[in-house]
DNA sequence: CTGTTAGCGCCTTCAG
DNA sequence: CTGAAGGCGCTAACAG
């Protein structure tokens, strides 16, 4: 019982704030009376309005009564008459894989520098983004949305142009005219390959992802590249599809054991889907990299961690976040923006890390 | 070169649209001239206001019209007026920590249950949620903040109940009258800890966890708790501390396997830190379950494809985002409420899966 | 059953 | 250098 306490009498009832004040907070008004000047004086100085100077005392009688009273300015009004809010919607598939994370601190750090707030929004669907979509933009919460949410129906697309246009399609590349920016997906795939090859492995398998995401046959492709350039065969069998998460690597990889003629190398498209691969080699008696060899697509502090330590594929995820954002930001001004921009900048490059190695003899 | 395609020529510059008119959407008065009629009875029915009763013909002209002109209502103008946004904003301190994926999708539910928009943010310390508080709330886009944030500053909460109440700490106790929501932690480890001591383990240690974090400190208690209750001692030794992730579960892993006389087994107090605790056993040639059980806080699915899978002990962290997200419309609403919940319904309880059996003889 | 009239809190010409 | 007036888009009494 020591240390243990239960504090449930901790749970007193707290008065509530009145119901009927949901924001007493101190209006521009307010302070401008208390100031003894007008609300537009006030406004002015308040926002450091470069083009008026106010006498240096009414300005600190104005500041001084600003934070007297703990004013801060109501956005919502502020957007109103400004019509726009200064804010920006991502709409992410899903916070539980943490791929997402570095493009959320891109998107975070480049909104931040622009004067933005950036809100998250998790939508597993293109259903919800498309409700998340007339919420939040056309419902004038937000300046613009960035999507990166999962399979595309093709009618969306569409019609978002419809609607003005002010989002931006997260690595997923679409037909027609939707603004979209992506990652050279398939040159970091390629890039595997080729790590694996100068290893000495022919017998290169690829976990490919589903079919109807457009990230999955990018990387597909880029595999199917790589093997290309090496004069390699690409069996069918050796590419196996199926979800990008953990069960989907585990299946994907025991049905390659199973083969006559495994692969000595497997390209995971996924990074989650990697540990999947490592526990079906692990059940299966096959061990990494002395039998096979394991190489992910995306890189994270997880990897290091895993048993034997990943060798991954980075990708500029930050970067993508970032670039992303600013060019929403530009489509929310109106600029003349490139339709499909392809992030090229930081290259994608290989982290060796224990999960690779020669083929076995 | 085959498959590979650059297609860089898709790049060119699309016409944005027009500058001057970030928001071209029809209006309320548009769609009431449309169909004939004043703004406020296009309101009353476009709201189904239920105190109202228009004459149908009127009704449909006016629902034609809006669905025409593709009216979608203007957030921030009814914000303004009700004086409320029907939105609730959620600071979390890393999307990249999965244990959060599923508090973000209890409150997600909740939040869509009554009517609110749940918005992410994230912010990996209090001096940014704080701020993040004063843009979200007090900047009146948001109605209430539900806060996951790690470590507390002392003087941070007693601000926050200065400006009005409207937020939530969630699964951190602080001292004073501040609203706040929290799980069983201490029950969690506790059964942790009894789970191993059934198994025949006496010499059982625990990564404690950041010692200025308060989940960390009840985790450590229940732990303690645990023990003690077992007749077990707890050497100092065997309770490192470090961080909550892969790196700190490492270290401390490492620390307590080069003790002279080492734990028999250890309880992770965070599933990421337990990936580094594997890591670091198997770096040592230590076996698990073997030569060491290993047990960790908190589940999630990448426990079953580590290796050897997991044994964790389940918490209800959808639950927590729920009951916190209903408890901060609560307060929103000034309902009366206990200033500190303690989430008791559906209890931990421990997944058993392959790192733990009894100790080496 | 429907229109009129005021604002919500703020910014922005336009005068003084 | 500062005040007055109008309006962003919508809702909410209060009249008809």
């Amino acid at each position: 019982m020591i240390g243990g306490g239960n504090d449930r009498r901790q749970s007193v009832a707290v008065k509530a704030p009145k119901e009927t004040s949901p924001r007493p907070a101190s209006t521009l008004l307010a302070v401008a009376q208390a100031a003894g000047v007008d609300q537009s004086t006030a406004s002015r100085v308040l926002r450091s309005d470069p083009s008026v100077r106010v006498r240096p005392a009414t300005r600190e009688r104005i500041k001084a009564a600003a934070d007297e009273l703990g004013y801060v300015p109501s956005a919502i009004a502020r957007s109103l008459v400004l019509r726009k809010t200064m804010t920006l919607g991502l709409i992410i598939p899903s916070t539980a894989n943490i791929v997402y994370a570095e493009i959320i601190k891109g998107a975070e750090s480049a909104a931040r520098a622009n004067g933005y707030v950036l809100l998250l929004t998790e939508s597993s669907d293109m259903g919800k983004a498309d409700s998340a979509y007339r919420e939040l933009v056309l419902g004038g919460r937000v300046d613009g949305l960035l999507i990166g949410s999962g399979t595309m129906r093709d009618s969306l697309p569409e019609k978002l142009m419809q609607s003005g246009g002010k989002f931006l399609i997260l690595n997923r590349q679409i037909k027609g005219p939707v603004p979209s920016i992506i990652e050279d997906d398939q040159r970091g795939m390629a890039l595997g390959v080729e790590k694996l090859v100068s290893l000495g492995h022919t017998r290169i398998a690829c976990h490919a992802g589903p079919a109807d995401v457009d990230t999955a046959r990018r990387r597909l492709a880029g595999f199917t590249e790589g093997m290309r350039a090496a004069g390699l065969p690409v069996p069918r069998s050796y590419v196996p599809r199926s979800q990008f998460d953990e069960a989907g690597g585990y299946e994907a990889t025991q049905r390659l054991l199973r083969l006559r003629n495994p692969p000595t190398a497997i390209v995971e498209s996924s990074l989650v889907a990697a540990a999947g691969a490592l526990a079906a080699c692990h059940e299966a008696g096959v061990r990494v990299p002395d039998d096979v060899s394991l190489i992910a697509f995306h890189d994270a502090k997880i990897a290091d961690y895993l048993i034997p330590a990943l060798t991954t594929i980075w990708m500029p995820l930050f970067e993508l976040g970032k670039t992303a954002t600013e060019f929403l930001i530009d489509l929310i001004h109106g600029r003349e923006v490139p339709q499909l921009r392809r992030l090229q900048d930081p290259s994608p490059r290989i982290i060796e890390r224990k999960s690779t190695a020669p083929p076995p003899r």
